[in-house]
DNA sequence: ATGAATACCGATTGCCGATCGGTGTTCGGG
DNA sequence: CCCGAACACCGATCGGCAATCGGTATTCAT
């Protein structure tokens, strides 16, 4: 599954989702469609291409969809991410992740420990032998 | 500096520059153009639109441009990871690196490992303080 | 049954990369 | 000095895709 690229209003659609939770085409009409000055079939054929694409996914409630987001905006992002990166598996050996805890470190004083928390938190996970933490 | 999209043909001629190494548009087009059955300038425009895009450098030995990368294949990767990260300083408060953390450890056995040192190497170059390495 | 809300479909528009051909320019050899 | 080859540069066209709209069919509720 990947991340295909997406146009200017579907990631407004998007990320209004991800802020309102499931809703129906005439909700995200009402928020966008306003400013934009857009019909709601438009919204809807956004929706369509979306679900099409396999971001979204629909229940029919009555006779109108509920749209809800697959994934979660981190979990989009971080396989956005993954998509960048090339093949994961030789990411490390292209130095591709080095680069990229480059970036990190020069971004933000704290972001590079930060992301050796994170690390060492999913390095437990994995091997709860050493200890893990109870929260 | 962000990464603009590219087309299918500048990503290969990208390719073929990271592969290569400084080249003219003729050398480019006897590699990418023999099988493609594509003019010369049509290679030539790409690599005027790469250096546009600011991703390719150029310098006119005679009467021709010789092309250069101005990013390393690992750097181009990294800054559009961190493009699809979004902001990188509030990327960890958003759970993106932990997302894609965990599509790391979950792509390979050994990649987490991998970062880890990554991201410890990085750490120590930064505070040389707790003892630095030679090679 | 009628009307409102919605899904669904087709057409149009706009944007951008890809591709080509034409024209000007420059360098090097005769 | 001139001519041809290689190349840069420009404009036009084509194709794909998202965005947008209007129209029509469908479905539910009253």
């Amino acid at each position: 599954m990947d991340i295909p690229a997406l146009g200017e209003l579907e990631s407004a659609v998007l990320d209004f989702l991800w802020e309102h939770g499931t809703s129906e085409a005439k909700d995200v009409h009402k928020a966008l469609g306003a400013r934009r000055e857009i019909t709601l079939s438009t919204i809807q054929s956004t929706l369509e291409r979306l679900y099409r694409k396999r971001l979204l996914m629909r229940e029919k409630v009555s006779h109108a969809y509920r749209y809800a987001t697959v994934l979660t905006r981190s979990e989009f992002r971080a396989r956005a991410m993954a998509e960048a990166a090339g093949d994961l598996k030789q990411a490390d050996s292209n130095g591709v992740l080095a680069a990229f805890v480059d970036l990190v470190a020069r971004s933000d004083k704290n972001a590079l420990d930060e992301l050796a928390r994170i690390v060492e938190r999913a390095q437990e996970e994995r091997r709860p032998s050493k200890g893990g933490r109870s929260s």
